[in-house]
DNA sequence: GTGCTGATAGTCT
DNA sequence: GACTATCAGCACG
């Protein structure tokens, strides 16, 4: 278990949103449960928003109640709901128009793996030995799933980042690291008959090296 | 390894 | 009523 650290200071997140997404990269997110500790390392970032991004939820400059809290401050969690299923979570970066947010696309998993596999589904509750590669590769390499593995739910909708239940730490930030390329391809999930050419902006950030990407870069 | 399909419900038009 | 910033399971080779 790591050592903890003190949570990233509001001023982290003020500041432009691609600047932010790939500073995101290297950084712990951090879940804390009545039952203990969860980390993990942040290695896929996507930005939404901006003066035009018609794949942004907050697009049309207006809030409705889903999109209420990616208008609220830095540093501030948006989570909803896709799919009817799944939840994403993204951090709230400024707008000098409209809203923005930072999508957290995956994480490499680093304490409370146990708790992940078992709120993710992938082992029994009573019988959690030894995990297989196979299972911690799967833990947390999506938004969807990684939302499972932190049980981060629409509860924490709105939540700011500054402590528990869930906040971020400096971990081994990527930026200026020349150990770890950064990537930058265009974001998932997007079809251009409805985003146009937003589809191929290159707003998705991601740590190369990592196995623990949604997809490879 | 790649690719297709169904599940599923909140949100917006 | 249609759509979705997803995932698991299955088929295939």
């Amino acid at each position: 278990m790591k050592m903890s650290s003190h949570p990233l200071d509001v001023d982290f997140y003020r500041r432009n949103p691609h600047t932010l997404a790939r500073d995101l990269l290297g950084r712990d997110l951090v879940r804390r449960t009545d039952e203990g500790i969860r980390r993990g390392r942040i290695v896929e970032t996507e930005v939404y928003g901006g003066p035009h991004d018609p794949a942004s939820h907050g697009d049309s400059g207006e809030p409705t109640d889903r999109t209420d809290s990616m208008f609220g401050p830095p540093g501030t969690a948006y989570v909803y709901t896709i799919y009817g299923m799944y939840q994403c979570f993204n951090v709230v970066a400024p707008a000098e128009q409209k809203a923005a947010a930072i999508l957290v696309r995956a994480v490499e998993p680093m304490d409370g793996l146990e708790m992940m596999a078992r709120d993710r589904g992938l082992v029994d509750r009573d019988d959690i030995g030894e995990l297989k590669d196979s299972t911690i590769g799967n833990l947390t390499t999506g938004p969807g799933k990684l939302c499972q593995a932190f049980d981060i739910g629409t509860s924490l909708d709105g939540a700011t980042l500054d402590g528990p239940p869930l906040w971020l730490e400096p971990g081994e930030p990527a930026v200026d690291n020349t150990e770890e390329s950064i990537g930058a391809s265009s974001r998932i999930g997007l079809n251009r008959e409805t985003v146009g050419e937003a589809v191929d902006w290159p707003w998705r950030y991601t740590l190369e090296d990592s196995e623990f990407l949604s997809r490879p870069g």
